[in-house]
DNA sequence: GTCTATAATTTGATAGAC
DNA sequence: GTCTATCAAATTATAGAC
């Protein structure tokens, strides 16, 4: 992938993150970008095809932050305390939204491509934390306690983003650490 | 209210549900009530001031549902329980997302008079289950429980939605019940 | 790969007649 | 209270020059 393709992405993702799906355009993107908005088009058709570029992109990104599952047990590091401090930092550092979480909330209204991606980033991430639970517990119940984690996490990120209090955020998700 | 303004909130509510806040013009509500869009304009002057009336009358149906505190338990009915049903209903029934919960999600990116409504369905709804916490359980920790249970019904909405399978949203929140 | 130019459509919003 | 008429701006997208 070229720079200015990067470049892209990075601006989209950070509009997504901001208001959804529909609250990023060509033009805004060109203008931050310092190109016009026929040249976006080059590098991505249609909006739907650079929706679902910055949904694949940030899933990508998502699983390279929380890191090998086998190295970070080598390391005798609590895989879930990692998963929570990347969700957290997305909070606090980026200081936006899940782009997945939120675009899985108007996943109704999303292009398929979009939401198909979308669809992608909730599977690769339940396969991770269900991973993550059998190492831990050695338990069969490992994708429902996948899942509650998930679902826990993004349902606290907007509680902790509504009432503008990070402190939300931890308190939601006490029951995890 | 007039009931020419209450259907332009139910046709607008089930576009916001279904999109987020950009997925919805006047032109597209006029056309499903059977006006012109100047007329939806007269009822609400603005695109905000008719997102923030959603978001309001939204917040008042809904806690309407859960219907009051003392009654419940009179009745001996575990108002958790309840609360968890109105829930899972918006999401079988109603066939969409938590409107809140979608534009809680989106909230950066809303207009203030819209995001300060949707922050009120959250302290609310937070104050119903606090309160709901302490009646069952008496105990101090409450508020952190109301968050949690929250964070957590959101978030499974999200994952059930995505997922396309109501099964998920049960799942997620197994441990509530 | 980026540009100019432009098209077709949609959008939020207003003025004024009935 | 609803309409017609209209507006300016924005949006997605395409064709073709450099």
């Amino acid at each position: 992938m070229q720079s200015r393709e990067k470049e892209i992405l990075k601006v989209a993702e950070k509009m997504v993150r901001k208001g959804g799906y529909n609250a990023f355009s060509f033009r805004e993107i060109a203008d931050k970008v310092g190109i016009k908005s026929s040249s976006v088009h080059y590098h991505f058709p249609t909006k739907a095809d650079l929706g679902a570029a910055v949904a694949f992109y940030y899933t990508e990104n998502f699983l390279d932050r929380l890191g090998n599952l086998d190295e970070l047990i080598k390391a005798r590091k609590d895989p879930i305390k990692t998963y929570i401090k990347v969700f957290r930092d997305a909070l606090t550092k980026d200081k936006h939204m899940c782009l997945c979480g939120l675009l899985g909330a108007e996943v109704n209204g999303l292009p398929p491509e979009v939401a198909g991606q979308v669809k992608i980033f909730f599977e690769r991430n339940i396969e991770w934390l269900t991973q993550a639970y059998l190492l831990k517990n050695g338990t069969t119940a490992a994708k429902k306690a996948a899942m509650h984690t998930l679902a826990l996490l993004e349902g606290s990120m907007i509680l902790s983003n509504v009432l503008g209090d990070i402190k939300v955020f931890d308190k939601s998700i006490d029951s995890l650490a």
